[in-house]
DNA sequence: TACATTATGCACTGGCCGGTGCATAATGTA
DNA sequence: TACATTATGCACCGGCCAGTGCATAATGTA
């Protein structure tokens, strides 16, 4: 006789992805305060009422959103850092994890997911925070995992997993982040490249035993 | 004859002064959007229309505080890269001035221009791409030039000043810029401490002759 | 002092948008 | 089919704020 097994009715929650799915193109592309619910609805497909009637208001709408977007990127990032190790030359296995960390966190919806939460972290702190927490922070804790592992085969040495996985990740990618947050429209695919191999190589200089 | 002797009504310019100094901060604590020209104008002590006398819209109000606190960043960060050089003993020295430079970079008021130009860079994009030129890009330039006497004393071994001057710069304070970006409150100075030390020595790890 | 330039105060317009209320239509469950 | 739940459309309120117009006062120059 539980509630769980009853049938219930499916559109609010189809009204409620058709809202989510259009509102984040919405809030990456104008930002929270330039986004307006009725235009949210209209690329929904939906009715600005059908929007409040499963949102509070606007800004529980831009909570939800955003909730659902950290956690795409955490999956997105976190996945290629856990990928399989020692699969070929160590040399050659470091450039390549640089290079696809690198373009997992420069791909244009990471970046604008960032750019987004950097903008509005004065009216939603706690949004900003949780994806510090579970993108950049937990990222460079899987990475420090990894550069662990090599230090126990002997591959590299570390002393300190989270300093050298911070070192690993800004090296490769820093000056390209700051640079796509500033310039989006300025990275091209071979600078993100570059700075992959270039920052790869310097962190082997540093790290090899 | 040339009007340049003529003696002018200071005001105007007194006025401009008081508006910009006030605004800058107004602008820095609640972005563009939320900042009103009448709150701008009480904070400078002056009327909401002298404001509209000397600034046409509060776009063009915008533009000219930018301007000017990218050109004090500019000042602010790049004259302590251009310091003295061989002072005292090397490694001492190059500590010394990851450390400055750290705290220069993550310092608050710059820290609060960056994210303000990121959040504003949908509506701004010209602002952001000439503080990216003036600040971050600039200041890469100065410490290659750096890198480079170094180099020529035989100090450190550099191939491509450039290259160096990112590995150099992200080293010692990626990890802690990017985590200004998104939560400034937790950026205690132990963090800007330990993270410029870390950087400085993982880089003359790599970059020693 | 006489004249010109600025600053001020204040009322006002116009546009934008978040959020609401309600009657009606559409669509789901049983 | 009968009933309940949702979705829709639309008019509407209220607040906020950029920007304006104007008459008056203050302050500068000569």
């Amino acid at each position: 006789m539980t509630n769980r097994e009853q049938r219930r009715d499916p559109r609010p929650a189809r009204s409620r992805e058709l809202i989510l799915d259009a509102a984040l193109p919405h809030f990456l592309a104008h930002g929270f305060t330039a986004s307006t619910v009725e235009g949210i609805a209209v690329a929904a497909g939906v009715a600005k009422r059908t929007v409040y009637n499963l949102f509070p208001t606007k800004d529980d709408l831009f909570r939800s959103v955003i909730h659902r977007s950290t956690e795409t990127s955490e999956r997105f990032i976190t996945e290629r850092v856990e990928s399989d190790i020692g699969v070929g030359e160590f040399h050659d296995e470091i450039l390549a994890f640089a290079l696809t960390h690198a373009r997992a966190v420069l791909s244009p919806d990471v970046i604008a997911t960032r750019r987004l939460l950097i903008g509005e972290s004065r009216i939603f702190p706690e949004l900003a925070a949780e994806y510090f927490e579970r993108v950049p922070s937990a990222v460079l804790q899987a990475i420090a995992a990894r550069l662990e592992r090599y230090h126990e085969l002997g591959l590299l040495h570390i002393d300190d997993p989270r300093t050298a996985a911070e070192h690993f990740a800004y090296l490769v990618l820093g000056a390209a982040l700051d640079r796509a947050l500033l310039e989006p429209r300025t990275l091209e695919p071979h600078r993100v490249t570059d700075s992959a191999t270039a920052g790869a190589t310097t962190f082997l200089r540093a790290y090899s035993p």
